[in-house]
DNA sequence: ACTATCTTGCACAGCACTGTGCAAGATAGT
DNA sequence: ACTATCTTGCACAGTGCTGTGCAAGATAGT
C-alpha cells in the first residue's frame, strides 16, 4: 500500500494557518485572493499550492470543515421544548459566526453552491425538525408553511450575525439579538421572545 | 453653449435594454460580465461603451435609477401609525423586488458601496422614522435600539424578497410575506401582525 | 550533522475580463 | 435619397488573477 507519510509539524501549522486566514479574509471579501490569503497567514502566495492543488479545493476544506465544526455545537441540542430547541440552536450558532458566515456565502454564489448546500443539510434539518415539532405544538406560526418558515429562521440567525457586525455589537448581547430574531421570525412577540430567554438558563450567556 | 443632440430613439430604447438586462442579469449573478448584460439586451458587447463609459457608469445609473424608482413608491406613504407605516413601506417596496435586491447587493460589496448607500438613505431615513415613532408609541419592541432595529427590518425585507424568489411564491402570497415578516421583526406575534395586515385595506394585495 | 520536507522567489503560460481604435455596415429621420 | 447616428466585428493592450516549473534556501526531526 502507498502510504502518505504524516507531515512535518509545522507543514501542518501552516496548513491550519491557511484555513483561518482563509476563514477571516473571506469574511471580508468573498473573492479574495490567494495572495491575500496566503499573507495573513504569513505564507507566500506559493506555499499554499504545497498544501491545497487550487483554490477549490482549499475553499472546499474550509467549508467542511466549517461544517464538522458545526454540527459538533450542534450536538447535545435537544431539549423537549421546540421553541427553546430554536433559540439553543441560535445560540450555539452564535459562537461559530464565522464559519457560518462563510459558509452562508458560498451556499448561495459560485460554483461550491451545492457543496456547501449539502454540508449545510443537517443543520437544516435539525432545524426544520424544530419548527415542524413547534408547529404541532402549536407554540409557533401557522401561516407560513413550515418548510418555508425554517429558511427565513436561517435568514434571521443570518440578519443577526450581520448585525453584530456591522454595529460591532459586544458579544453577550449580540447572542441574544440571534434568540430573539430567530424566536419574533416563529412568530413569538417580542415579550414572549424574552420571557423564553430570560426563563431558561441553558439560553443565558454562559459565564466565565 | 454646448448642446448635446437628442439621441435617436432606437439608441434611447437599446440604451433602457441595457439597464434592464443589467437589473436581470446582475440578479442572477452579481458579477455578470458586459458580455451577458449585452447579449440579454440584444447587442453586442462593443455597443455598451456606445452608451456608457465604463461599466462602473452602468451600474451607477442603474443604482440611481433603481433609488429614485423606490423613492417615487415611496411617495404617499403617511399613514399616522407608525406599525402600519411600517406594513406599507414593505408593501410598497415589495412592487420594486428587482431593483431593491440588486441595490442590497451592491450596498454591501463592491466600490459602489458608498455611492449605493447614499442613494438608499432617504429609505431608511423613512424607515428608521417609522421605527422611532412606534417605539415612542410604545407599539414596537423596545429591546432592540431603534437605528439597530431599523435595519433588522431592512434584512427582514430583503429575506422575504429572497426567499419569494427560491421558492417562487406567488405574487399575492410573497406580497404578504414581507409584511408578514417585517412586522414580526418588530416586535409583533404573528397573530397581532396578521390583525394589522388584515384590517388595513391599504395593506391588502390590490384587486386587479 | 544530515536529510527529507517545506518555503520562497522568479518566470511564465493561461484565462476572463475591461476598455479602445477603426472601418464597414445598418438604420432612423428628414 | 441622403446623412448623421448607431451597431458590429475584429484586433489589440492592459489588468489581475490562478496554476506550474525550477532552483535556491530554510527548517524540523533524527
Amino acid at each position: 500500500m502507498t502510504t502518505t507519510r504524516a507531515p512535518r509539524r509545522d507543514a501542518a501549522e501552516n496548513r491550519d494557518a491557511l484555513l483561518a486566514a482563509a476563514r477571516v479574509e473571506l469574511n471580508l471579501d468573498a473573492d479574495a485572493s490567494l495572495e491575500a490569503i496566503a499573507t495573513r497567514a504569513g505564507l507566500s502566495r506559493r506555499s499554499v499550492y504545497g498544501h491545497f492543488a487550487t483554490r477549490d479545493e482549499l475553499l472546499r476544506e474550509l467549508l467542511t470543515s466549517g461544517a464538522t465544526r458545526v454540527s459538533h455545537a450542534m450536538a447535545g441540542v435537544d431539549h423537549p421544548d421546540p421553541t427553546i430547541r430554536l433559540a439553543l440552536i441560535a445560540s450555539r450558532l452564535w459562537f461559530e459566526v464565522d464559519d457560518i458566515r462563510v459558509m452562508a456565502v458560498f451556499a448561495v454564489r459560485g460554483p461550491l453552491k451545492t457543496h456547501t448546500a449539502a454540508a449545510l443539510q443537517p443543520l437544516r434539518d435539525r432545524v426544520l425538525a424544530a419548527v415542524v415539532d413547534g408547529v404541532a405544538l402549536g407554540e409557533l406560526r401557522t401561516d407560513i408553511p413550515a418548510g418555508r418558515l425554517a429558511r427565513l429562521v436561517e435568514d434571521s440567525a443570518l440578519s443577526a450575525l450581520a448585525a453584530s457586525s456591522r454595529d460591532n455589537i459586544a458579544a453577550p448581547e449580540a447572542h441574544r439579538l440571534a434568540m430573539l430574531l430567530v424566536l419574533s421570525t416563529v412568530g413569538l412577540s417580542a415579550t414572549e421572545a424574552a420571557a423564553v430567554i430570560d426563563g431558561t438558563p441553558e439560553l443565558a450567556w454562559p459565564a466565565r
